[in-house]
DNA sequence: AACGAGTCCTGATCGC
DNA sequence: TGCGATCAGGACTCGT
């Protein structure tokens, strides 16, 4: 499932091809994944605006348009967002097709529909609470000294869910959740309430070059996830814990094992992780 | 406040 | 071979 390194990943790759180009036509958009404004006025507001610069926010794509609207994509689970030459066979699922100057197509496409589509002025956006408040970013400079002294630190709840809080840090999904956990050696069950300072710095060092590293393979690739150009990523054979519960922990050779936490499959070692 | 459970959704996988 | 059950989970809602 996309999260930060594979949405870094897709813009990384789309945006030197999206900067400067007329957005011609909206050859279609599926109402379901649209979640405002309606089809139609989104066809009149995108046809004709130039795309500005693609930037990220956690798991959001941002494509600011000449218009001063934001076109956002949240790729949910399953959602891809490709450049393909408009000969290519549009594939199943594909629920935004547009159609650029280029000769072009930008396609989003989402079996399962987790994720959506918006189009509109960003401040209009974030008051309707189409956009959600989010945490800092284990790759922007804010992020350096995370998570600062709020509540978080007193929390009790267990360091696994606080790390899937978009609100706490944001791009961070259940893959480099437990990658993260892992690397720093903590326990996911630990209540964020009784890690020491320095195991806060372990855990916000460990977020940030779990991510790095992941970006550095165009991202893990186990099911739907791919680049901006339709590959697959490489950073699966590296992940230590993540889908592989019952194999030995590449450091001390005992079994990792599974768990449901904050309602999500869990993997650690349990001797390893404290 | 914070937790679990339910919801959305399709495709891969498994047991029979 | 086929079919039903199960599982995967990001973000959201609802109930406790």
């Amino acid at each position: 499932m996309p999260e930060l390194p594979e949405v870094e990943t897709i813009v990384r790759d789309l945006r030197p091809h999206l900067r400067g180009r007329r957005l011609a036509a909206v050859l279609s958009v599926n109402p379901l994944v649209l979640r405002y404004p309606s089809a139609e006025s989104f066809r009149v507001a995108a046809e004709g605006a130039v795309f500005g610069v693609l930037g990220r926010r956690g798991k959001f794509i941002h494509a600011p348009l000449s218009s001063g609207d934001q076109l956002v994509v949240h790729l949910g689970m399953t959602g891809t967002l490709t450049l393909e030459h408009g000969a290519e066979p549009v594939r199943a699922h594909t629920h935004l097709r547009l159609q650029l100057d280029s000769g072009q197509e930008l396609r989003y496409r989402d079996p399962r529909r987790f994720g959506r589509v918006l189009l509109g002025p960003e401040r209009h956006l974030r008051q309707a609470g189409l956009l959600p408040p989010l945490g800092p970013d284990p790759l922007d400079r804010t992020f350096v000294g995370w998570p600062g002294n709020g509540p978080v630190r007193s929390s009790g709840r267990a360091v696994k869910a606080v790390l899937l809080d978009q609100e706490v840090v944001a791009g961070c999904g259940n893959i480099y959740a437990d990658e993260a956990l892992y690397l720093a050696r903590l326990r996911p069950t630990r209540p964020a309430s009784s890690l020491s300072a320095s195991q806060w710095a372990r855990l916000g060092a460990a977020l940030t070059v779990v991510m790095k590293e992941a970006i550095r393979r165009r991202g893990t690739s186990f099911s739907d996830y791919r680049d901006g150009f339709g590959a697959r990523g490489e950073a699966y054979e590296s992940l230590m814990v993540y889908g592989r519960s019952g194999l030995p922990c590449v450091r001390c050779g005992r079994s990792l094992v599974a768990r449901r936490i904050a309602g999500r499959t869990t993997v650690y070692c349990r001797w390893c992780q404290r």
